[in-house]
DNA sequence: CGGCTTAATACGCAAGACCG
DNA sequence: CGGTCTTGCGTATTAAGCCG
């Protein structure tokens, strides 16, 4: 950076801003002596400078790899027939990067975990509702079921139920070939078998079949 | 006053020497 | 062989001076 006041045709000035040395006087323009010296003195001045930023650039970089070797677990690891060994910087990036790979891969599994706990959280709220539905149904009827059900009855249920689905099933799905069919299939499961579409389709065949026997 | 040029300085990289 | 140090070089940044 040029020093204020400093002409930028006599550098040598501005070397006695940035650079000052009180064993040379950079006023004494007329001693060639003193101005060799000086240059002389400048270059190594800059050298030097140069040098110890060099020293705290690479200081810098070694404080970054040492950082790097005492957060990833991978390059703490140590042999015990050799003791603790200082790792290369090519092998603690190399393992930095197999560690960061390692933590994506984590976190998209327990993403996918908690997805599914979610779902699985979703159908045991449904399944508490109708258990809670069954039991109040008891306490309203007491002597209800007493009576055994029958195995045509249980089948009249379960052909109920396959009915239904089958109707939406025809309804929803016009194709022209196997291939299309089972194409179609699983978008129809997601679309027409979510738990609340079937607890109602359930609710309904049991309302009709109780209507029936009563 | 804003844009351009110039010079000094800062910064970073790479090559080569050296060391353990 | 890997790490460190020194040094030269190129580029970016900054400040001063000049000019229309």
């Amino acid at each position: 950076m040029t020093e204020p006041g400093a002409s930028p045709e006599d550098p040598w000035v501005k070397v006695e801003y940035a650079y000052s040395d009180n064993s040379l006087d950079p006023d004494d323009e007329d001693s060639d002596y003193h101005q060799e010296a000086y240059k002389e003195s400048y270059k190594d001045r800059r050298r030097r400078a140069h040098t110890q930023a060099e020293q705290k650039r690479r200081d810098a970089i070694k404080r970054g790899y040492d950082d790097l070797q005492t957060i990833v677990p991978t390059c703490q690891q140590q042999d015990f027939s050799i003791g603790s060994q200082k790792l290369s910087k090519a092998i603690v990036l190399q393992k930095t990067i197999d560690y960061i790979q390692f933590l994506h891969k984590e976190k998209k599994k327990q993403e996918e975990e908690v997805s599914t706990l979610r779902k699985d959280v979703t159908a045991l709220k449904i399944m508490k509702v109708n258990y809670e539905q069954i039991v109040k149904a008891h306490q309203d009827n007491p002597h209800e079921g007493e009576d055994q059900v029958s195995d045509q009855v249980k089948f009249n249920v379960f052909q109920g139920i396959m009915d239904s689905l089958f109707q939406s099933f025809n309804a929803s799905i016009s194709v022209a070939s196997f291939q299309e069919l089972s194409a179609c299939v699983f978008s129809w499961i997601e679309e027409h078998c979510k738990p609340q579409t079937l607890r109602e389709i359930v609710i309904g065949v049991l309302h009709q079949l109780k209507n029936q026997l009563y």
